[in-house]
RNA sequence: GCGCUAGUGGCGGAAUUGGUAUACGCGUAUGCCUUAGGAGCAUAUGCCCGUAAGGGAUUGGGGGUUCAAGUCCCUCCUAGCGCACCA
């Protein structure tokens, strides 16, 4: 090539004429493609998670786009019509805490913020159809998020209630239970408390069992994260059985698993907030029971989940009826049992249960065995293995399990029979708070009315703006709430004086339907147009990181969908495929900003190059690993650039195609060549589609070790010409720039990035000659070169002649030969 | 405690899914070039024995299946992640 590699030069011009060009922009489907998908290309819609704008980009970041760019250029070299947008998830926590920590308002900063990581993007080279930008935090997005809780209103999936939630007193605001992370706020790590307020939900709930059940339909997702989400989500399947509380009218409910063992029921438990244990509770008791729920309610998350703690608790002196059985029995409250989860009840089985068990230990309550247990057995712990069931009336014989025929599906029918309890599914999951007393989020759209009671804001009046002059410290309630020209507005029902919601909503609302307004991402009469969303949903592929496995991935199922079941959009599983990647380490922590140990993209950029540290991070190792930067590694990237750009000089002929003209006036070399280059084409697809991305930068590093040591014997020849177009196109959506601009400087027409990716021709590919390996015994002894065409006895017989073979065989005589086509002889001996 | 995932040279990692272990790169050594180099080029380079030719052992430990195991099975160790008093 002309002059010395320049990245710093040919970077920023390639990225320009891209622009210029619009290679990166996605048309809008014609009627006909949207009536016909198959009339136009196939779509391929891709997306990275997009980020909070925070500002300044390192090289983790860049890894994680360069993933998503790779695939995007590979697709579009392939003729498909490629989606691949960008934006902003701008609302929320961290902008905020930001602004309060240097004045700057939320609305300055964020924009600024903005212009500075776009300015990153394209310097890296990543190709985004930024016509389709969306920012959450503008009007015109969160118009929209409004909307769509006004319609998940009307349709009883957003209710207001007043309940205990989790409040971080650090953030001053409350939480889901998805941002709790072992009693701790996921944000700022401060300790979260419980506190009754009255909230904003959605009724994931209700979502459930399609959420749980429908994640057999994505086999492309990686399958820790379904796991965690059949976790979190927690289906449970058991009995609800009532059991009536002596001397009242008042029936306590539990759930359990094992209906089967309520004959082996010695006592009740409730969770110290249960809403009954007032009632329940004796005149003697109450002191005692007050004391403890004191003591509960001051405990934190963290201390009353631990395993190890010792069981406590105190009688209620208040006594339930075993409906089975009519044998009375006391109520206790005990803070193992967690208000929380099932109904807040349990019947205490401790013959059969490790948590009952120790209870009844501490506490000398009666253990009755249900399952026949091995001798002795119930001396040291609970049972829960197999057994026939015992004491236990008209179950008395049966095999004690889940199973079809087996005791539990027989107590189900028994009680339901009865009357006293009926089979039934209960989940982990809880419905989602949305509420945030913070500043910075989508105000939610509610007004309040003294005479006609919640009214959601009208359609017409939508969006209602978040205020920009309002003092934006948290304060324990909503700073809108201290705005009164925000709070008093005029009900839109009867028009008197009426007050607005002044809670916003969680940032994981605007980020829950973000996919689909890159579908159609400036209509302002609608969120987006169901046949824009039709034709390019569901995204084929999404990536971004393990963190949001349960939180963002869940909701954003959940809004598919709710707005699936409104008619909104046809698709009912937002991500075909899921990719997590991995992060990237320096000096042995993930690089962050706050550990000070990132490699800004900017410095690394101005030094080696966009296309340096594209073809670095992709190189570390696989995509989906961590991976530990290392300064030296990056030099070697870049050092294969600059070896790429001295091989590939004047004099290639990007139209050479001698592989296509047939194999006869080529020689040996040449055909070599041609094989390592074919060979390379039909590795680095397979590569891309397997997201081995590191064995590309290999694959391609191999290709053009051998055209170096191929150019130093014959110079430039076609078949030359022929692998370093090959390479060119191969390399092309991993190192843009420096392949569109050797492609140029060749005499290339138009950009590289829309020209076909190269099929590899299986007649190059084939070698004329085989290495055989020849092994005694399965230990290599020997390599043998044998024609392509020779036949199994050829073979075996040039094998056993081998010099290397035949002192084991002078005295043994083989027992057998084991031939692997085209790969190796093992000849077994005694 | 339960459940995943992983463990390969000095380092990052490769291995077509049971068939040549250590590709590619980093680092290191020697030489060349250079006023100089933390730049570039060339050659070598996993370990042990050997001047060499050559030989031997080897994919966290142990055992097994197989003509053949980094890959499959059992078991143990280590690390990371997830779940965890969930009734």
């Amino acid at each position: 090539m002309q002059g010395r590699y320049n990245p710093q030069e040919i970077e920023p011009r390639w990225q320009q004429w891209w622009q210029a060009q619009e290679i990166y922009f996605a048309p809008d489907p014609t009627a006909a493609e949207m009536a016909d998908p198959s009339s136009g290309p196939r779509k391929f819609y891709t997306m990275s998670m997009f980020p909070y704008p925070s500002g300044d980009l390192h090289m983790g970041h860049m890894r994680n786009y360069t993933i998503g760019d790779v695939l995007v250029r590979y697709h579009k070299m392939r003729g498909e019509r490629v989606l691949s947008p960008m934006g902003w998830d701008a609302f929320g926590l961290p902008a905020e805490n930001a602004a309060i920590k240097d004045g700057i308002h939320p609305a300055i900063r964020t924009p600024q913020n903005v212009a500075e990581m776009k300015r990153q993007f394209e310097k890296m080279g990543a190709m985004f159809d930024w016509r389709r930008e969306v920012n959450s935090s503008t009007p015109d997005y969160y118009k929209w998020t409004q909307w769509l809780f006004l319609k998940l209103y009307e349709r009883g999936l957003a209710y207001k209630r007043k309940a205990p939630v989790n409040w971080c007193p650090k953030d001053e605001t409350v939480l889901a239970n998805e941002q709790v992370v072992n009693g701790h706020c996921e944000r700022c790590g401060t300790q979260v408390i419980k506190r009754d307020l009255s909230q904003w939900f959605f009724k994931i709930t209700a979502y459930a069992d399609r959420l749980l059940n429908d994640l057999d339909k994505l086999p492309d997702w990686p399958e820790r994260v379904a796991t965690m989400q059949r976790n979190w989500i927690g289906r449970s399947e058991g009995a609800e059985v009532d059991f009536p509380i002596v001397g009242s009218d008042a029936q306590v409910r539990v759930f359990t698993t094992r209906p089967d063992t309520l004959w082996g029921a010695t006592f009740m438990v409730l969770a110290p907030e249960h809403p009954l244990v007032d009632a329940i509770t004796s005149s003697g008791q109450r002191e005692a029971v007050q004391a403890y729920k004191q003591e509960a309610s001051k405990q934190t998350e963290i201390e009353r989940m631990s395993t190890v703690k010792e069981k406590t608790g105190v009688p209620t002196g208040g006594y339930a009826i075993n409906p089975v059985n009519g044998q009375q029995i006391p109520i206790w409250i005990a803070d193992y049992v967690l208000m929380g989860y099932g109904t807040g009840a349990i019947m205490a089985v401790p013959a059969h249960d490790q948590r009952d068990y120790e209870f009844a230990n501490k506490f000398s309550l009666p253990i009755i065995e249900v399952v026949s247990s091995p001798e002795a057995k119930l001396e040291i712990e609970a049972w829960a293995g197999e057994g026939k069931m015992v004491n236990s009336g008209p179950l008395n014989g049966i095999p004690a399990g889940k199973g079809e025929g087996q005791s539990v599906k027989a107590a189900i029918k028994w009680l339901e029979e009865q009357g006293t309890g009926r089979g039934t599914v209960i989940f982990r999951l809880r419905d989602w708070l949305i509420s945030r007393q913070r500043y910075w989020g989508a105000p939610i759209p509610i007004i309040y009315c003294d005479a006609c009671g919640m009214q959601p804001v009208p359609e017409a009046d939508l969006p209602v703006l978040l205020p920009l002059d309002v003092a934006f410290k948290p304060g324990g309630e909503s700073p809108l709430a201290r705005d009164p020209n925000f709070v008093n507005t005029t009900c839109p029902q009867c028009g008197g004086a009426a007050r607005r919601e002044t809670d916003t909503m969680d940032t994981f609302v605007d980020s829950s339907w973000y996919f689909l307004r890159y579908t159609d991402a400036k209509n302002d009469g609608t969120p987006f147009r169901r046949d824009y969303a039709d034709y390019w949903m569901a995204v084929d592929q999404y990536i971004g990181g393990i963190e949001h496995a349960i939180l963002h991935l869940m909701y954003a199922r959940f809004f598919t969908k709710a707005l699936h079941d409104m008619g909104m959009v046809s698709i009912e599983e937002p991500f075909q495929r899921l990719f997590t990647q991995g992060m990237v380490y320096k000096d042995g922590a993930k690089m962050s900003k706050s550990k000070g140990n990132v490699v800004p993209i900017d410095n690394f950029v101005d030094t080696l190059g966009a296309d340096a540290g594209r073809l670095y991070v992709l190189f570390m190792g696989p995509p989906a690993d961590d991976v530990e930067w290392s300064d030296q590694g990056a030099q070697g990237a870049s050092r294969f650039l600059y070896r790429l750009w001295a091989t590939l000089e004047q004099g290639v002929d990007l139209k050479a195609r001698p592989s296509s003209e047939g194999a006869t006036n080529l020689d040996n070399d040449s055909k070599a060549l041609l094989r390592v280059a074919h060979r390379a084409i039909a590795k680095v697809s397979d590569n891309i589609e397997r997201y081995h991305y590191n064995t590309i930068v290999s694959t391609c590093m191999e290709m053009l070790n051998s055209m170096v040591e191929y150019k130093g014997k014959h110079g430039i020849t076609p078949a030359f010409s022929e692998a370093a177009t090959i390479l060119l196109l191969l390399l092309a959506p991993v190192t843009p720039h420096i392949t569109e601009e050797i492609w140029h400087q060749l005499g290339g027409e138009g950009s590289i990035h829309v020209r076909p990716w190269p099929a590899a021709n299986p007649e190059f590919i084939a070698a004329p000659e085989l290495t055989i390996v020849v092994q005694v015994n399965g230990k290599v002894r020997d390599r043998i070169t044998v024609p392509a065409e020779a036949d199994e006895d050829t073979v075996k017989a040039a094998a056993l002649s081998n010099a290397k073979v035949q002192p084991y065989l002078n005295s043994n005589p083989p027992t057998s030969v084991v031939y692997v086509a085209g790969k190796l002889v093992n000849i077994v001996i005694k």
